[in-house]
DNA sequence: ATCGCTTTTGCAAGCGTGTGCAAATGCTGC
DNA sequence: GCAGCATTTGCACACGCTTGCAAAAGCGAT
């Protein structure tokens, strides 16, 4: 029941009483066209509600317009708003994104980025997961541009951007130290992604390196509940931690709610916390939370800026710095 | 610098030694196509990595797979949950998901709308903002379905998806009235969407029908700062309310925060507090709030199975119900 | 082998657009 | 009026796919 069809190019020729290609030439930038020849055209499209059809563009151009931003857990609130300022900037630059959803089955980034190569992407963001080097290498070869973000990954290729999560842990330890904190524990996910883990790793050594001993506990996803339940796990220990970096913001959320609640300890008088991230939630009043800053903005220009240029594949990768934001739950400052 | 081009269904053919029409109607569900040939197909098409185009299929059977979601404040708890239970079932389903971020600026639903035509989706949802009659009827006119979520338009033709917003309020006034509470508060933001408006309307007039007053406040748009300054002249007035009902979650964490921290107020001893969306943050033991939940997944699930439906455009409206989750902030229950 | 039937296959037209190329047009200066 | 040039226009092919139609192939029964 597809009731009439969109209006074409040929129509809008027909009633401006030129040729389709004055048509198509009006709708590309920089074609020649002449300026009355234009206005014509456009006044006969007005008037007829035409569209350009980018599936059609596309097919010729060999240039879609369609960026593939793939990521799992998009209700989360890091997730979202990194997504939010990459698809606000892609309409900026005149692209449009497709948005993928993967869950944690096999599988699940590969089928993705399969999706991305049929409806031809200029390009694929991956949020989550890894794909197969083998699909990688597909639409690597298909001129398909691929960035990873957060997602360490060996080969060559794509842009990869991360952030210097090693260093960051250390900076965190030396201001539990200053703090005078000697007990340091680290709450982290199960889920073992290289960022996590390099938290992890930053957070031991330098605890190590300052002589001081550093717990880890792993539970669960990243997620606001896990973050309870490590809060269970760590602060039942007769040598209870006085100092906990969580891997993620929602895991300190967890984290504090349940320190306070059932274990009564005041932060950061008893008890130092530091996340990873800075969700909004962390600045709400109740948790005031210092935790390093995800650089959403500048990750999301870069991607960008990367997707825009035209010079054929550059250094492809870029380490930014997540910058201490400095609140109420560790003392001093 | 485009180095090779996708592999097509030509080269597909000439590897399996078949025609071209094989190779499309063995990715064509529901096709004659011979078993051995099917095999030698996929056995080609594996082996050279292809993929059908979809900008090409998109065009010749006037059906993209596209749909196009357009939302603003995607970084936001309800837009996000919602977003991401959206595009999982249309994953599902077998439809990609193109993202549309809108902002407050004048036409930017209109022109979000006007992407999704040149793209020729098959569908849009709307969640956010309210778009031009003439775009409306343009999409219409073209076969695109158009969903309206928590948007209320009296135009037929699109789904229109909506919650018991007003007998809502009402239901909450009984629970604060029952918890002896005498003097009713309504915190909005000035937005003044529809749906936030019902829920006002339906507030006062219960409390009015039960003989209590109903102050009510606006202010900014509909986040957790909105919420702290609300509670700032809300609980400032010498006739300090002792229930308020917040139009949005976002709003009551700000609000309780506030009235916590600023105003020593315990809740629910001496303020009862009830909030909408039940986003996850209602849920964390901070806030422990009661309020109405957003049935997400059955937004979702309805708004696809019409675009599904291929019957021509049904009653399109669709009420549904909000429940009330009931947690730690009103007193009694 | 022949017929009648069903299943499978290839041909070719078409979807709506971009663009190279050659023809047409307009303009300037004599 | 005309040569010389720059600008604008139309033609026609290509992009990768689907699908109606008719030809071909398979197959069981006579």
């Amino acid at each position: 029941m597809t009731s009439k069809l969109y209006i074409s190019a040929q129509e809008v020729a027909e009633r401006a009483g030129v040729s389709r290609s004055a048509v198509s030439r009006t709708f590309t930038p920089g074609a020649s066209v002449a300026p009355e020849t234009r206005r014509r055209v456009m006044e006969a499209a007005e008037a007829l509600g035409y569209q350009v059809n980018h599936l059609a563009r596309g097919l010729m151009r060999n240039e879609s317009g369609i960026v593939c931003l793939i990521v799992s857990e998009v209700a989360t609130p890091y997730r979202s708003a990194l997504l939010s300022m990459l698809t606000q900037k892609l309409q900026n630059v005149g692209k449009v994104a497709m948005l993928v959803n993967t869950d944690r089955s096999d599988g699940s980034v590969d089928r993705a980025l399969k999706q991305a190569i049929r409806y031809r992407a200029d390009a694929s963001i991956i949020m989550s997961g890894l794909p197969d080097k083998s699909i990688t290498q597909l639409c690597l070869k298909n001129g398909q541009r691929l960035v990873l973000i957060n997602r360490d990954d060996d080969q060559a290729g794509p842009l990869r951007i991360n952030l210097d999560d090693y260093e960051a842990a250390a900076r965190v330890v030396t201001a539990f130290a200053r703090a005078g904190c000697r007990r340091l524990a680290f709450a982290n996910s199960q889920a073992g992604t290289p960022s996590l883990m390099a938290r992890e790793h930053g957070f031991v050594d330098a605890a190590k390196r300052l002589g001081l001993e550093a717990i880890v506990e792993r539970y669960g996803w990243t997620g606001y509940g896990a973050g309870q339940v490590l809060a269970q796990r760590l602060l039942t220990r007769q040598d209870r931690p006085d100092a906990v970096f969580c891997a993620t913001d929602l895991l300190a959320c967890g984290f504090m709610d349940a320190a306070r609640r059932q274990f009564s300890i005041s932060i950061p008088d008893q008890l130092c916390v530091a996340g990873f991230d800075d969700i909004e939630q962390a600045s709400w009043t109740s948790y005031d939370l210092t935790t390093f800053a995800q650089p959403v903005d500048v990750i999301a220009n870069e991607a960008v800026r990367w997707l825009e240029d035209n010079r054929p594949q550059q250094p492809t990768r870029i380490q930014l710095h997540a910058n201490l934001v400095w609140r109420g739950s560790i003392r001093g400052g």
